[in-house]
DNA sequence: TAGATTGTTAATCGATTAACAATC
DNA sequence: TAGATTGTTAATCGATTAACAATC
């Protein structure tokens, strides 16, 4: 069952099961059923299956997934087996937060460089970064290999702060400006567009 | 074509609608093709078109949409035309920056109050509120007919937060603790989970 | 063995895209 | 009128769910 085409929604619940696998294990929880997991993560235990399946024979008939295992698999999946680091653009409120929950990302995932371009914000320090002027922006990201960046200026700058990763080599981004970006189809954009979030919440709201 | 069941992706681009609109209103453009929409929003056209047609017959044949007739029928969509206040449990770094955006969020959605449960928290003021103790949340939602509640706290507080949300009559959730809110199925909860965002995209980093 | 649970196929359901008559 | 573009139907594509043989 490999290299098959994996369809986006797959790849967006795979952080989801690590999440919770990672609970269980610190719970010492051995194994957990796709029923299990479906239950606690409002998901079809059939849909948990497949997904799992599109990457390989995880679990064991008759007993379920073997937790620690299931851990390792999907960390593999998702490359969080090996060191990625990450730069951040726009040291306001939103990129302090992030900077701050590098913690959750653990230590494969990391932020390892801030910039910003305001001058008042060059030389502070976040979580033991300083904040750096975009003039260093490539060679930063030549010099640590960083692969994704993440843009957390104001929308009218968004596509700007993106061109310039895109020049210095960047991978991917995440995108939390409120701004459609262009870039090459090559780099993979994902958008964390919580006013927009927002918005669709209010269209379910009761009338 | 009235109050057909909706779907979600429907409703998850209308506020990408509206703001991409509201821009070219603030350029004074008149009218724009589902031509145009989808090439500056890296959607299909036909996409578009049907997408606004559930809804009613917003365009006309030959010509395009009205922009700011458009504008004017998506905020009634998305209710967003009424005032929606919201209220907001944790005041870190990513619940001020989410306080600050109040801006983008325009008039009619506002975060209108602002907890958290530590007492060094309490009394600071955010965009000109003070932060309030969870002890006035209850009050708070009641008497200012607070609707949509945002946590922003750790993960393993945020489903406290969820009940005491849903317990004060709260009808909507937008939840950024990377956790899973188990609330009875009338309160919708939408997930803003960027670390998930995150890890998914280091999967289709190259090799 | 009996019970549980996987991996996978088939069935269903839903969303996107193409195509085109209607019409501005 | 000719060209452009909608609204909508039909075709395609994709994702979810049900069902069940295989097997621990």
């Amino acid at each position: 069952m490999k290299s098959l085409k994996i369809s986006e929604a797959v790849v967006k619940r795979l952080p989801i099961y690590l999440r919770f696998l990672n609970e269980l294990s610190k719970k010492n929880v051995l194994t957990v059923s796709s029923q299990d997991l479906g239950q606690k993560l409002n998901l079809n235990p059939a849909q948990i299956r497949k997904d799992l399946a599109y990457f390989g024979e995880f679990g064991k008939k008759g007993i379920g997934y073997d937790v620690t295992y299931l851990i390792e698999k999907i960390r593999q999946i998702l490359k969080l087996d090996r060191q990625i680091p990450v730069a951040l653009v726009g040291s306001g409120n939103l990129g302090r937060a992030l900077c701050n929950y590098n913690i959750y990302l653990r230590d494969q995932m990391k932020i390892t460089a801030i910039f910003d371009s305001s001058p008042d914000k060059i030389g502070q320090v976040i979580n033991n970064m300083s904040v750096l002027p975009m003039e260093h922006l490539a060679d930063v990201i030549r010099d640590s290999s960083i692969r994704i960046g993440i843009i957390t200026v104001p929308a009218p700058e968004a596509q700007n702060v993106a061109n310039q990763f895109v020049k210095a080599g960047i991978e991917a981004i995440l995108n939390f400006a409120p701004s459609i970006l262009k870039v090459p189809e090559e780099i993979r954009v994902h958008h964390a567009d919580f006013t927009a979030e927002l918005q669709s919440l209010a269209y379910y709201l009761p009338e």
